[in-house]
DNA sequence: TCCTCTGTGCGAACCGGTTCGAAAGTAGCA
DNA sequence: TGCTACTTTCGAACCGGTTCGCACAGAGGA
């Protein structure tokens, strides 16, 4: 494999001039310049990035960690990732994906040995372990998902309180009273998904407000059990005309569940969903949703990232906090609620 | 941050005393040894990752080439990097996720900076422009996905051709006479997804010789495409009583056009996937499949791999071309044909 | 007593880049 | 002609590990 000192040897210049040359960092010659890009050709020549890293202490890699509990359900998390790796490539770095289920150890692997210039965290809890990690870290992070202490890294979620006060005012003004939410399963809120409460508090706050019943379930996030928790929920509250779910799996589960009862949306049921638009037409879920926008999130992430790794946002500045808005979108899976018939 | 120059100092010994003290590649004394394993402790050492790489030409470090198309179905890719993810991690590797449209770019990339000691690449084409340049690195490769010429790099895939014929086999035995086979979408095949022409030529030929009429079509891959094609199969063939998908997509359609259609199965159809169980699990899928082992496959090929960067399989030794036999999950939608009703 | 062998640690070189300081050459100007 | 200033290139040091060859000390044998 060609190195720099062959580059150099090929024009007949030294190592140094042939870095300078390569990296534009001073002035040199057109003459010796072309000699050296015609060696880089000629040669084939490609830095070795071990080496550079190791002069710049720059590597050009982002770790990206995402966990892949049992109890999560993984397709939705896939959209992060691609958002993450294509934006992130964009700006001219790799991904180093790590899907250790020990975060704290890999945190520490991955940033300690300098593997990384950067961190992007997924599925960040309300008391993530590896956030005292990361701010010892000398590299920045990004989060995506709120945690109570936020200080030290940038962070980005959707509004998931905006979300909720929206998909109680969305089937309110449709003229629904009675609501039930679907939220995700115990483990995932236990492990600290805030943003299950996050939604959850709002959504109940609205409804009070409006006047308007909400029942709160949890779903699992499997299948055959969520199939199970859906048929339970809707035997257990037959007067609710509306279904909130904020669920992946369980939205994913619903039209079965729907079509065993022989209901549909919103002739008997109206059902507004939370999950991305992606998601949708994987899943061919045919529900409305608020756009929970992995894609655009984990973009937000890298960018922040690399301006603090680049330095375009010195050390000292204030660490950010952004939400998304919640956005509708419409596929027609909510309306007036039936008639009372009977009484 | 702390050298190992840290450590031999606070340990009192030389940079090379102390290297050998933690790599034991050469005989240390019990005393020299502990005093350097409490500098280590005391100061947080951790070797850089770059420094290493520089010095030993290793970077610990598999590459993973992942292109998400845009007719290509997503989820079902996720488990196959999952595999190769976790079981990189177990053997002590970390893994640089590329998802770059262009493959070429990104292949050069990783391995002529060394940034990576070996690759795996996913949805491999019959055709596929990656791999010459893969056979010219310096870095073995490991293939999931088959592809015409094998040489020069190890290969595992599911055996599509034994799939094919067990698939005809599975209904044929069941009484079923006339099958309809969806395919994966145009885009696909023509990009060099061999596996689907595999799968279809074997279940032609099986077809053939048990005197079974078997139509082939394609599916979409995105939604609501496909939806409208499934629906045109079943009504282009009243006759079919068996549904044989090769389609992730059309078979993640196939309960809500059945629903729509007033049809169950086995009752008024018999139908036999070929995705994973997980991948069933997650999208409910009640249909009986040919399992296609991603995790598995993916495990295989990084084992593989390693073998391969750590040596114990010679760059001489032949290479490996591996077929994972089908195996049928069976989830009662296949039975005997429905009564012939008219005539 | 001398020689050899073994165990243990050190120094230096090397991996392949980047970057700083200085030297050489040339031009401009007094 | 002499001085300064600028342009262009080179040499050396450095990043942080690993590894080879050798030196030194003590033990054992002749």
């Amino acid at each position: 494999m060609a190195t720099i000192g062959d580059v150099a040897r090929v024009a007949g210049v030294s190592r140094s001039t042939a870095s300078y040359a390569l990296s534009g960092k001073r002035a040199i010659s057109e003459d010796v310049r072309t000699r050296v890009m015609d060696a880089v050709r000629s040669l084939g020549y490609t830095p070795n990035a071990g080496a550079r890293a190791l002069a710049t202490s720059q590597t050009m890699v982002i770790g990206l960690l995402a966990q892949f509990l049992e109890d999560e359900f993984a397709p939705a998390m896939l959209q992060y990732i691609l958002g993450v790796s294509n934006t992130a490539r964009e700006l001219g770095y790799d991904i180093l994906l790590v899907t250790e289920d020990d975060g704290t150890r890999a945190l520490r692997r991955i940033t300690d040995s300098r593997m990384v210039d950067g961190v992007v965290l997924l599925n960040v809890a309300e008391h993530d372990e590896r956030l005292p990690l990361l701010r010892a870290a000398r590299q920045p992070g990004a989060l995506v998902g709120l945690p109570e202490d936020c200080s030290g890294v940038d962070v980005f979620d959707l509004d998931f309180e905006e979300a909720g006060r929206a998909m109680v005012d969305h089937l309110y003004k449709l003229g629904h009273r009675e609501l039930v939410l679907v939220s995700q399963p115990d483990h995932v809120v236990e492990r600290g998904g805030a943003y299950v409460w996050r939604l959850q508090n709002a959504a109940h706050e609205q409804a009070r407000q409006r006047g308007v019943t909400l029942h709160s379930v949890f779903g699992a996030s499997h299948q055959p059990e969520v199939g199970r928790d859906l048929h339970a929920v809707l035997d257990a509250h037959p007067g609710a005309t509306g279904l909130l779910v904020n669920n992946e799996a369980a939205a994913a589960a619903l039209p079965s569940v729907l079509h065993e009862r022989g209901l549909t949306a919103p002739g008997d049921l109206s059902v507004l969903g939370r999950y991305s638009d992606e998601f949708a037409r994987t899943f061919s879920l045919p529900f409305s949703s608020i756009e929970s926008a992995p894609d655009r999130l984990g973009r937000m992430a890298v960018r922040q990232l690399v301006r603090r790794i680049e330095g375009e946002v010195g050390p000292g500045e204030p660490h950010v906090v952004r939400f998304v808005s919640p956005e509708l979108v419409d596929r027609g899976s909510t309306g007036a609620p039936p008639r009372r018939t009977g009484g």
